[in-house]
DNA sequence: TGAATGATCACG
DNA sequence: GTGATCATTCAT
């Protein structure tokens, strides 16, 4: 991991730093904004390496009937409560893991739905895991980028600062990012908490994205 | 458009 | 225990 971070410095002549608790433990909305253009990385127990930046997210707030956190404390959404800065993992459809950024301080739900990566590193692993050969389907949706980074419920509760889970800032910054309605739910439909970036060939369900431009904070 | 496929939660 | 629901994906 110090070698990837010293190399992916060196190669973006950028300054790379891992995302403290302190990033998570804010507003929803603005962490889910943030986020994007951010490197989600996985370390596998084999110490094989993927990962992606971070082109399409969803929020999911204290006050959201569209949140697991809505019927309050369970077995399931108490991890939402919990402290900032932790991976929620969660298994739907049974088939996927989606794969969250918990965010909000200790007593606060909250929670970021990673939806979709562009990938920067170890394609031919995410090509491998997912049983496919074009790039663009490698990561292009929440369930697809779990799968292509390795992501189970193991996952559940680690630590967004490593060693398996690595959230890093290389400091690029995307200059334009797009607002919509989330995907795929039946509660607070009408909530534009859906954030990706325009164009970018990796954001899911290319056909439905139409949105509110530049809505940066 | 709908099948796949199983965890979760409310209800009793 | 039972049944409805589900922050999806892929093949028809």
């Amino acid at each position: 991991m110090e070698n990837w971070l010293a190399n992916w410095s060196k190669k973006n002549s950028a300054k790379v730093k891992i995302l403290k608790p302190s990033f998570y433990k804010r507003d929803t909305l603005v962490v889910a904004k943030e986020l994007l253009g951010k490197i989600l990385l996985i370390c596998s127990k084999n110490g094989k390496i993927t990962a992606g930046r971070i082109v399409e997210v969803e929020a999911y707030s204290e006050v959201d009937p569209a949140s697991h956190s809505a019927k309050g404390e369970t077995p399931r959404s108490s991890v939402m409560f919990g402290e900032p800065g932790v991976a929620y993992v969660y298994f739907i459809y049974g088939m996927y893991e989606m794969l969250n950024f918990v965010t909000e301080k200790k007593g606060i739900a909250g929670a970021v739905l990673i939806r979709a990566l562009e990938p920067v590193y170890g394609e031919d692993l995410m090509k491998k895991r997912r049983k496919i050969t074009n790039l663009k389907d490698l990561t292009s949706g929440p369930g697809k980028l779990a799968r292509a980074l390795g992501i189970t419920m193991a996952h559940n509760k680690k630590s967004l600062q490593g060693p398996e889970l690595y959230v890093i800032d290389d400091g690029s910054s995307p200059e334009v990012i797009t607002a919509s309605k989330r995907v795929g739910i039946s509660r607070a439909t009408d909530l534009e908490w859906r954030f990706f970036l325009p164009d970018n060939p990796f954001v899911s369900r290319a056909k439905e994205n139409r949105g509110s431009q530049n809505v940066r904070n």
